[in-house]
RNA sequence: GGCGCGUUCGUCUAGCGGUUAGGACGCUGGCCUCUCACGUCGGUAACACGGGUUCGAGUCCCGUACGCGCUACCA
């Protein structure tokens, strides 16, 4: 039997992370497994409707590398994916509950479920609905049907255990009597999530179920439903939930929550897919970086963690950081030209100032503001870094480079070490006592990206220029 | 309140009765003939608690505590 697992998001705005990572692992469950995997979009509850959604999560998606093999524009037999669009099959199907009696029509108004709710709080005993036409004949309810709003409920058991094996919580019981008449068809035609899921994973002929572990509990509805069918229930997993630091469900007050928010801070696809892959699930050993095709061929889901993970930037960046630097040149400058943002740096020059920065960055939005180094004049020295300028060895060393930088035709990087090495050979300056004063010189500053890079993209003339601005008493002296 | 699930370094985790409890991030010290970063070599730090079972328990069982989830005509 092939293996099918699904994704089924309802659009209510942008992709969650830890939506994400639910998508992911049933994306590489069913790529390891030779299987397909499909994307259904739950929109069954009109209330939650919002503009946009379906376009976002697809392309949220798609930007991250998870392609579906049937789902929104790639029909096939088993679709159309849109539960809206599927009506009238769960209403078709609901109705057999009805003849089989494993279901009931339940004509209680909004106002009495609430005062039945308010009623057992008061009382402090578990809420749920009463069973008020649970024992309704058929003969009444049909004639209640022709003029009265209903909903239609399942009949769960009312005693006895439910036991059954989730991959990742081994075995579970549930007492029937938690088990609520679940609402299975809403008094205005579409169905609950409860019955479309059901009733799609089968004819869908979905295999694994790999969803969070908030769906834990109504498992037993769902068991109850394939059997009440008289179908045969997929495999299923329950995934741990992703926390905040705080570890309470990971949420927007505590940071960004949407896989947009992360791209558009400059995280690499594959960095997001790599750290989301590791939260929750772990081949052990020393590597952490994976790219997608090892994730899935790695991949466990017998190995899936039990407990909540807490969302951890830090190592997100550090992560984000590891795959920055393994983009390779041309990669990586096309990708850095796009998060260039104001800043103006000198077109010509441009790769230069990149490449200095790249082993630097964490995330791309980090470029601009390390780019400033190089944009503009130097800044102005700190106390610290204008004592250093002072220092008799530093003028001399300054000297030295401005003489021996105007016999060269131009600058490069290596031809800036060769530079320094003369000017050491000359001096006797080295180490520290002459990289700093001419890394002043040139920035302004003590820190940077390496010299090298920085010399060769102020080029030769503008080198000269800052290096004797910063000798005593040349000011009036320029070579130029 | 009821029910369910969970609990190994600060964080992500390995461990599947006998280990000096391993790795990664973070933090931190050294090195890398300039700083920072990178890299590299070290260091720091954990089995929630209490009972069992067993020659032996992080690993199995029970209880307690704490955390989280569910408890809708939302998913």
């Amino acid at each position: 039997m092939t293996v099918v697992t699904r994704f089924a998001p309802s659009p209510t705005g942008f992709v969650h992370v830890g939506s994400h990572r639910t998508a992911l692992y049933n994306y590489i469950f069913a790529r390891q497994q030779g299987g397909r995997f499909i994307l259904r979009i739950e929109d069954t509850d009109q209330n939650r409707y919002v503009e946009g959604a379906v376009e976002n999560l697809l392309s949220s998606l798609s930007r991250l590398g998870v392609s579906y093999d049937a789902g929104p524009g790639k029909e096939d037999a088993f679709g159309p994916y849109f539960q809206s669009e599927r009506l009238s099959l769960y209403r078709r199907e609901v109705e057999k509950l009805l003849a089989s009696g494993h279901a009931y029509r339940c004509f209680c108004s909004a106002e009495r479920l609430e005062a039945v709710r308010n009623e057992q709080l008061e009382q402090q005993v578990p809420t749920g609905y009463d069973g008020a036409c649970r024992g309704l004949t058929r003969e009444e309810s049909d004639r209640r049907a022709r003029d009265e709003a209903f909903v239609i409920r399942l009949k769960v058991p009312r005693e006895g255990m439910c036991a059954f094996h989730d991959i990742v919580r081994g075995d579970v019981e549930i007492a029937w009597s938690q088990i609520d008449d679940q609402v299975l068809m809403k008094s205005d035609g579409f169905p609950t999530y409860h019955l479309a899921n059901v009733v799609d994973d089968h004819y869908m002929e979905v295999t694994h179920i790999i969803r969070g572990e908030e769906w834990l509990p109504s498992v037993p509805k769902h068991l109850y439903l394939y059997e009440s069918f008289g179908w045969k229930a997929p495999h299923m997993a329950h995934l741990p939930l992703l926390l905040n630091p705080d570890r309470s469900k990971l949420s927007k007050r505590q940071g960004d929550v949407a896989v947009e928010d992360y791209l558009k801070k400059g995280y690499l696809p594959d960095a997001l897919n790599n750290f989301l892959a590791l939260m929750g699930w772990n081949p052990g050993g020393k590597n952490e970086i994976y790219t997608l095709d090892e994730l899935i061929a790695a991949f466990d889901i017998n190995k899936i963690t039990k407990s909540g993970a807490v969302f951890d930037v830090q190592k997100l960046n550090w992560m984000n950081g590891q795959y920055i630097k393994t983009l390779d040149t041309a990669e990586y400058l096309r990708e850095a030209r796009n998060w260039l943002g104001t800043a103006s740096v000198n077109e010509a020059r441009l790769d230069t100032a990149l490449l200095a920065v790249k082993t630097s960055l964490l995330t791309l939005n980090e470029i601009p503001e390390k780019l400033a180094v190089f944009i503009g004049d130097p800044a102005e020295p700190e106390p610290e870094a204008a004592e250093m300028l002072a220092l008799d060895s530093s003028q001399t060393a300054l000297e030295a480079y401005a003489e021996l930088l105007a016999d060269l035709p131009g600058l490069t990087a290596e031809g800036f070490k060769d530079v320094m090495s003369a000017v050491q050979t000359r001096t006797g300056i080295k180490g520290k006592m002459l990289w700093m004063p001419v890394r002043i010189a040139l920035t302004g500053m003590m820190h940077g990206p390496e010299l090298g890079y920085i010399a060769e993209y102020l080029g030769k003339e503008e080198n000269i220029r800052r290096v004797l601005d910063r000798i005593e008493g040349r000011q009036d002296n320029r070579i130029n």
